[in-house]
DNA sequence: AAATTACGTTCCGAATAATGGAACTTTTCA
DNA sequence: TGAAAAGTTCCATTATTCGGAACGTAATTT
């Protein structure tokens, strides 16, 4: 599965995904990643399907409450998927005991503070605590960053040997999302090499223009389970300075929640 | 499938789902309904699944990334459907027409506020925006409540005629999650007829102890999507004088709510 | 209003995938 | 180390999905 279209708009949807499952849930992640609902034509006109097959497969995706379908007969996500997800967010270990650190953090700094954990070359955002004045930013739990162009990605991807890093870095599209973003693997390997010597990663404005962040790692004992925390804010006012600042406050939060994690969930992991 | 099984713990595993999808999506729930991960086995002792068929079963959700397996062979949610669910509650419609609102009864009231939608006889939480000096609640976005003990729910029920609304509140288990908790369809249906006539609804800790709510219904033209606001506090503060004062607002945050949706959604709907 | 077209739904033989018992491998524990 | 438990793979059988075509219905055109 392709991942990292957010250009490809009108991608059409024809991964030939193997088993029954796999096409139902490509097909569901297809009408999620849409702009808006799709009527069952729009749909199918994207779609290699003939006309029963696919009608079947909505109608099951429908009944099992995973997708909805008005009556101007427009499908869009269900609810059953957020119910899912929160039941599942709010029981997560990690993202328990990482929160009071989370929240420390964030009185400490007074910005927002973000918890991600890497998965293949990109971060997903499990945790996020907001400061009271707040800039909106384009994150939310739940979403998906290229690890080369964030704080907690290029933390997370620092602590991973050289061997497995190239593999993970190598055959990615390096969109330039602003005028600072890392635009190939080697400068990528280079700022990485920094990180590694002092501990913690800077993103600044790599991903969004105006957006400044300082993060470090997180790891799991047997080094499986990669992941970041992060202070994030305008560029306005997060000058370098602060960032540096903060820095060693954020790897104290990093450490303690790798501690805590060795103590609740035992320590050979 | 019976939800509101919060004291189902030990529910087994044996909903007779028609089709490949629903067997799926119903382990997948049962996985995620679970108080922790689970390995391998526990799942085998609670499903009616030969061991060849359940492997194969939780190894097509790995695959699709909606579980997870750990290297000590336990299963939990994958974070697939939190990136799925996450990315289509930032492009849901009715949450974003809603959200300036709710940001501005927050505002005025100074305690936290709920936006939740009707399916059958629960509410689903679709945004909640929290006041500064929040109380915890056991309350989150995409959680599923009961609609006869909410003041959500109770505000979208009061809309419906009185055949529908019978169809939907019988059959239903009151289950008693306070002493307030109304306990039949008769009380809830004298409930019902006072939130009709002055237009609001309460929740004097029904639901919860010490949490209190005053709730608006919205609903579309077509009146098949209802929904309600609310404005939700600790008792101690949030006396029954303040949530009556509050009321108007409330009202008039759920018919703004209305409003924008016919402007921004077409009329017939 | 009638005809036409586009849209959505249902049907059923053929093709494909899931089932589940058993054999097999790995891990755990005494 | 041996034995039991846990986890994985295999494959003939069975059940489900596939997809073309026929059918019904609403929107559009003449």
């Amino acid at each position: 599965m392709g991942l990292g279209s957010e250009a490809g708009k009108n991608k059409r949807h024809r991964d030939r995904e193997t088993g029954t499952l796999g096409k139902l849930v490509s097909l569901l992640d297809f009408v999620a990643l849409a702009d808006g609902p799709m009527r069952f034509t729009d749909i199918l006109s994207l779609s290699d399907q003939p006309r029963g097959t696919l009608h079947r497969q909505l109608s099951h995706l429908v009944e099992e409450g995973l997708l909805e379908v008005d009556r101007d007969g427009r499908y869009r996500i269900g609810l059953r998927l957020l119910t899912l997800a929160s039941r599942s967010w709010a029981r997560n270990e990690f993202r328990a005991i990482a929160e009071p650190h989370l929240h420390r953090l964030q009185e400490v700094t007074g910005e927002t503070v973000h918890l991600g954990v890497l998965r293949g070359a990109e971060v997903i955002y499990l945790d996020k605590v907001e400061g009271q004045q707040s800039v909106r930013m384009y994150s939310q739990v739940g979403n998906a960053s290229p690890a080369y162009c964030t704080g907690v990605g290029k933390a997370a991807l620092s602590v991973l040997d050289d061997a497995e890093l190239t593999e993970r870095i190598s055959g990615l599209e390096y969109r330039p999302y602003t005028e600072h973003t890392l635009r190939s693997p080697s400068e990528l390997l280079s700022d990485i090499s920094q990180i590694r010597a002092r501990g913690y990663a800077f993103d600044l404005e790599e991903h969004e223009n105006g957006i400044c962040c300082v993060a470090a790692p997180i790891r799991s004992d047997d080094g499986h389970m990669l992941a970041g925390v992060s202070v994030t804010g305008p560029a306005y006012r997060v000058t370098q300075q602060r960032l540096q600042a903060w820095a060693p406050r954020v790897v104290v939060a990093a450490d303690s929640i790798m501690m805590d994690m060795r103590n609740r969930m035992g320590p050979k992991r």
